[in-house]
DNA sequence: CAGCATCCGAACCGATACTG
DNA sequence: CAGTATCGGTTCGGATGCTG
């Protein structure tokens, strides 16, 4: 997750990330899902990798994935409060998909931006 | 394209494909491939098989396709019209992503089916 | 820390009707 | 045939502020 074309660092606006063609669940569930693809992470580890994500989103995201059983959300009870998401097999599963898709990106994105940049010219 | 869980004709809100978490571009963009990807076809012939999408959406797909140099539009110049829309190069390489995707849907998709089921009765 | 409540603008998608 | 024009509704994501 270090360097390949689509880093959670490096989504705003601006980038070309955002023309990124492909998409697992909602906006934030395919690098969520990257995010927890080495281990369990704290709401607020997940909130700093996913920069410009607000809270509430994040939520949004990450009970719509509990749902779908992509991933359990563990409640540490304790307070301040611990809580810990982490990947089903289910879950887990989708990251072969999504390599995929990075793999295309790496490969293929340039040339999508190419078209649209001369498209836009003319 | 005949057999298997994502098919054009099947496509309705009832559909457990509704459910489907992998997108290519807008909503009919990823089957907008698969129907050209064994040769071009006309308007017609993609609105055909793309079931419920209304000519204003499938023009918008396709234009933005375009846009991003994933088809080529011909005018054949005719009265009445017939244009063409065939895959380039670049969408055709989008073909293994959405194999990947499709791969996934057969594999797994009963259990985000399943695990969705489980939670809403809860 | 891990959220919830509220409001909002934008994007997307669809239905319907019409046209060169 | 291959679109365009207009309108409308829902969904989504984001901003802001508050809470146990």
């Amino acid at each position: 997750m270090t360097d390949d074309v689509v880093r959670p660092e490096r989504i705003h606006p601006a980038c070309p990330t955002s023309a990124f063609p492909i998409q697992v669940g909602g906006k934030w569930t395919g690098m969520a899902i990257l995010c927890l693809s080495d281990g369990p992470r704290r709401f607020s580890e997940l909130r700093a990798q996913l920069t410009p994500v607000t809270p509430k989103v994040l939520t949004q995201t990450l009970r719509d994935m509990s749902r779908d059983g992509l991933v359990v959300r563990r409640d540490h009870q304790q307070n301040p409060p611990h809580v810990t998401y982490e990947l089903t097999d289910l879950g887990r599963s989708l990251i072969d998909v999504i390599d995929a898709a990075r793999a295309w990106s790496k490969a293929h994105l340039p040339d999508l931006l190419a078209a649209r940049a001369a498209h836009d010219r003319a």
